[in-house]
DNA sequence: GTTATAGGTAACCTTTTAGTTACTTATGGA
DNA sequence: TCCATAAGTAACTAAAAGGTTACCTATAAC
């Protein structure tokens, strides 16, 4: 996953309504636009531009059929974040733990502004 | 975690200059703006402003000391959404199996398109 | 006390976001 | 066939994002 396709997952999920859209068609694989559209009180048009950016982050995905075009939630995206955003964080923690390890370890270790940070 | 603050933290996130900034302030603690300029090809007012949307995301804590502002990156609401988001999928995958077993067990059980999708 | 440096404000510009109304298209059903 | 309905386009507006240059403030260092 590139940074110009990170931009636009998070984008996607930056905006409360977009957030709500997401949720309601995981919660309701297969539904339709018109179906979620009394949860909303924006028009139509705002909220299928609001779905178009869930489209194009690849959190949506819509295949028409007939006049109707059930949507489903794809995790895919999200899940990928999940994971590398989530061992980032653990090396980070990790790497504190280590500078935390060193500075207790000090002769004087008076509460440094790195540890006050930490503790 | 109210919805206006997941805005915030997801806006924050949906720029690479942003992340980038993230990252370099992970991973040196106390270091200043003027300090990250060279990795960046952006004007430092550009910067700055970055800065400001990660401060008001609360993902980076400032504390000016003399003419300078060490910076130190704040884990604490990346963790809330990790955790938050990850129970979600974990529940949306859950459910998603129920439906699996449900579609497999009818009688006629054919590849439906909800079953195509997951599988 | 000057001067170099880190940071901060103000004003401006361009592009994108978020929303609207009005109109068009396609399809399922009476 | 006629009509109701799901979806899509076009054009417009207001506000926010992302960036710039020019100028101002405070402090460390000589």
């Amino acid at each position: 996953m590139n940074e110009q396709q990170l931009d636009l997952v998070f984008l996607a999920l930056a905006n409360s309504s977009r957030r709500l859209l997401l949720d309601l068609i995981a919660a309701r694989p297969g539904c339709t636009l018109s179906q979620l559209q009394a949860e909303f009180s924006i028009s139509r048009i705002g909220l299928m531009k609001h779905l178009q950016v869930l489209l194009d982050a690849g959190l949506v995905m819509a295949q028409k059929q007939g006049r109707e075009r059930p949507l489903y939630f794809n995790p895919v995206p999200l899940q990928q974040i999940h994971q590398r955003w989530g061992d980032q964080y653990r090396d980070f923690w990790a790497s504190q733990l280590l500078r935390l390890k060193a500075a207790v370890e000090q002769p004087d270790h008076t509460t440094t502004e790195l540890t006050k940070d930490l503790l």
